[in-house]
DNA sequence: TCTGAATTGAAACGAACTTTCAGTATGTTG
DNA sequence: CAACATACTGAAAGTTCGTTTCAATTCAGA
C-alpha cells in the first residue's frame, strides 16, 4: 500500500506466472484473477458470486483453487480476520501491512508503521527469537460507525476497503 | 503475565462464577476446569485428553463447553495460531499480553509491551480509528530451534508454554 | 488437427465445531 | 431426607468451510 511495486496489468501478472511454471491459462483463471486483482481484500463466497455474474458455469471450487495459486505465487495471502470466513488480500502491487478492522461495518483499513515493527524485533531479540513474519490486527470502530452509536445504524459505508 | 491478578484457587474461581450465575457445579466441569486452570495454553483436543486420564466417561463435548464458559467469564481467551486448530490462553490469572510463536516446535512466549500499544494507539489516532481489541503474535523460531537448524531437529523442550 | 497432460465441476470426504435430545445429576424447597 | 424443577451430560446428527477424488473436458504445442 505505501510501497507499490511496479505496477503491471493484471492479465499479464497471471500469463507471467502461468508460463513460468508450466501451467495452462483457462478462461476460468483469466476471470477468476481478473476480478480479485481488480480489488482488496474479498472473500472466497463474495469472488464466487463476482465471477458468477460473468460466467455462472464456472463452480466455486475452480475459485477456491485458483485463489490457492494466487497465494503461492504472492499475488495473495489470506488473512483472517473476526471468527468467520478467510478473507484473501490482494497484495499484487502491495508491501507488507497491517490493518485495523471494524467490527461494525467490516471496514478494512490498511497501515505499515516503522516503529512498531521496531519494537516487535526489540521484543523477539529480549527472548532470543527470531520472527520470520507477524500478524498484527486491530479491532475496533471506524469513524463512521462510531459518530453513529446510539443513533440509527450508519448505511453501508465501503465494506470492501 | 506481568501484571498477576490477585491469586486464588482455580475451584473457588469456578464455583464463585457458577454461583454468580445460577449454574450448577457438576463433577466434570470441575475437573475440566482444574486441569485447565492449571496451565497456560491447551487446545481441546489436549484437554480432553488429560481429563480422560482421570475420567474417560466424560465426553469433549462437555470440554467444548466449559472452556465456552471459562471465556464468557474472562479466565480463558480463544486463540487461532497457525491454521490449526483453536488454541485456549488460560487468562485467570493474566492480563492483557501477546505472543511469540515458534513454528517449528510450537513453543508459546508471552510478552506485553507499552511501547508498541502506544503506537498502535498513534496509528488508530491517524485513522480516526478506535481500538477496543487487538491481535499481535509474532511467528519464527525459539532459540532452541534456531540454534538447531541444519542439524538434526530438536527433542520437544517445552510446547506447553 | 492430433494428442497427452493439465484442468474442471460435481460429489464425496474431512476437520472442527455446534445443535438436538432423551436420560441423568444437581440444588432447592418442604 | 424426599421430591421436584431444571440444568447438565454424552451420543449422534448436523453445520460450515474447505479439500480430495475422478470422469469428462480443455488446452498447448507438435
Ligand atoms: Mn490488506
Ligand atoms: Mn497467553
Ligand atoms: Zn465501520
Ligand atoms: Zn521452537
Amino acid at each position: 500500500m505505501l510501497k507499490p511495486l511496479p505496477k503491471a496489468r493484471s492479465s499479464d501478472l497471471l500469463r507471467a506466472r502461468l508460463r513460468e511454471h508450466g501451467l495452462k491459462l483457462t478462461h476460468q483463471r483469466e476471470l477468476i484473477a481478473e476480478l480479485f486483482l481488480s480489488q482488496d481484500h474479498i472473500t472466497v463466497e463474495e469472488l464466487y458470486h463476482e465471477v458468477a455474474k460473468n460466467d455462472p458455469s464456472i463452480g466455486i471450487i475452480t475459485v477456491y483453487r485458483t485463489l490457492k495459486l494466487l497465494c503461492q505465487w504472492d499475488l495473495a495471502q489470506e488473512r483472517h480476520f473476526g471468527k468467520g470466513k478467510t478473507i484473501y488480500d490482494n497484495v499484487a502491487w502491495k508491501s507488507h501491512h497491517d490493518h485495523l478492522i471494524c467490527t461494525k461495518c467490516g471496514r478494512i483499513i490498511e497501515f505499515s508503521n516503522f516503529q512498531i515493527e521496531k519494537f516487535q524485533e526489540q521484543v523477539a531479540g529480549e527472548h532470543e527469537f527470531r520472527i520470520t513474519f507477524h500478524k498484527l490486527e486491530l479491532y475496533g470502530m471506524c469513524k463512521t460507525c462510531d459518530t453513529h452509536v446510539g443513533k440509527r445504524p450508519p448505511r453501508a459505508h465501503g465494506h470492501t476497503a
